[in-house]
DNA sequence: TAAAAATACTCCATAGGTATTTTAT
DNA sequence: ATAAAATACCTATGGAGTATTTTTA
């Protein structure tokens, strides 16, 4: 069977007629005639009673032609699917970033990506990177917002942006009145408030202490770069923060640059190697990188 | 697009893998492959995204194999709707007859067609000549048993039997008491009652009383063989009868039989030239023959 | 007789096959 | 290194064409 033989029959059953079918079909008649003999072959059924003067189904005919219509529906609507996507901004992209960027990036991107293109669905949700990769590669997330790996996945990556990391102290802290740089070996003996196991900038925050002869404060984790920096705020410590997260202003903390070498970390968009949305992914990622 | 390449479509995503969907198909990886990149130009969108290690369905592919699997269920039905109808005695058979016959004839065959082909069902219809023929034509009955016609319709016959007509008198006329045969002659000069205008069986017998001498007796019209039947018992007048349905007893009438040539009219079986139901039919005859 | 479907054939597009290469983990 | 998909190329089925015949009202 065929779809086309399909519609070879449906015509010949509204225009009753196998020479004008042929026409609407753009076929010639002894071509319909012959798809449509095979069709009755292939089904071991007769459909239509044939004369040259009159046209009749079959009781069988008959309901292969309610089903054969309903058929050409549902392939119309497949057609229709795919005529929906030919844009390549067009349709849903599911986006995932990693909690200590997703808060203070997407402030900055969402209404942009809504004014220019309008067209685009987007889905947007807030996952740790081991997360992010294994929905990325099930197909759940188009593309992921994170920071660079050491490790290699099968994913392709477009690098965003880098984001240095700056000194979270307490305003009352001897250090807060520094209005320069500080190097980073201020570090040095002191305790450092770190976010809870998974995210990547404990463990980015980490290296970088433990480089400057800082320790984890062991007294408190927290879930979220925000509870951290109310952390800091009430003078329970100092913290490593992105430079992104560090634009409110906030009571009772100051944020210090590190002078160089500054620690920093690469910020990337990641999709996989083969992605059908690469095309609007790449716009994405360049709206993203024009927009830091 | 093609109904195969959909199949192919529902068989990489329920098995995840274009080899393995290949064997299921029994095709080989490359041909699989290569329709289903056809598939995707044609609809001028990817489907799926491919990789040699995993396989992952576009949001468009999997609103396509939903699609998909809905159009190759219909296809099955088509084909099961076909199936059924392997066997020519099984499925409906729409036979109309006429008043004259129906009531005398379908006692004898119903339940011999119900033993015999328990798989046919029988649908019924009770009309006149002109109208059996019209719905013949157009399809709404598959065969009609009528009485043999004088003008030409492109119809087949397949001859049933040969019924002669009787003469129905009141017992308690004098021509009662006869035993044998009478001649036509005796119809000279005589009113015979008549049926309604459209019934066959008042044409046919008009012709008898033209050619004996007698006359339609103007004051009544029965629309029923069964009303003109109870008319003759009450004394009301005399009529021409056919053979079946002379069977009854009933009080009040004579049935006498005409000596040769006796009056007679031949039932055939009429179905289009080119029915597809006409191996049923030929056989269904035969068992009309037998019964009577 | 005329209109419409069926038949007979030819052609070529394409579904399908085999052998091989490329790709990605 | 290996498993799986893609590519290259060949074959053959069958969909489509033209010319003609058959059918039937």
């Amino acid at each position: 069977m065929n779809i086309r033989d399909l519609q070879y029959l449906v015509a010949v059953y509204e225009l009753n007629s196998f020479s004008k079918a042929a026409q609407r079909c753009y076929v010639s008649q002894p071509t319909l005639s012959g798809q449509l003999k095979k069709l009755e072959t292939g089904l071991g059924a007769r459909l239509i009673e044939r004369s040259t003067r009159k046209i009749l189904f079959t009781r069988l005919g008959e309901k292969v032609v309610v089903q054969a219509r309903e058929i050409l529906r549902l392939v119309d609507h497949i057609k229709d699917l795919a005529q929906e996507t030919d844009d390549p901004m067009a349709g849903d992209i599911h986006l995932g970033l990693i909690p200590t960027i997703g808060p203070f990036l997407l402030p900055k991107i969402v209404p942009k990506i809504g004014e220019r293109y309008p067209q685009m669905k987007l889905f947007l949700y807030e996952l740790q990177t081991d997360k992010l990769i294994r929905k990325l590669l099930e197909g759940e997330l188009d593309a992921i917002v994170l920071a660079k790996l050491d490790w290699a996945y099968p994913i392709g990556e477009i690098p965003l942006y880098t984001e240095k990391l700056k000194l979270a102290i307490s305003s009352s802290d001897p250090l807060a009145s520094r209005k320069r740089a500080v190097k980073l070996s201020v570090l040095d003996g002191r305790s450092v408030l770190m976010l809870e196991d998974g995210h990547c900038l404990r463990d980015q925050a980490m290296g970088v202490c433990f480089s400057a002869g800082a320790k984890e404060d062991q007294r408190f984790q927290a879930t979220s770069l925000d509870t951290l920096l109310h952390m800091v705020a009430t003078g329970a410590g100092t913290t490593l923060v992105p430079e992104l997260a560090c634009e409110k202003n906030l009571e009772g903390i100051t944020f210090l640059n590190f002078s160089a070498p500054a620690p920093s970390r690469d910020i990337i968009l990641a999709m996989r190697n083969n992605s059908v949305r690469k095309p609007a992914l790449e716009q994405l990622a360049t709206l993203i990188s024009n927009s830091i």
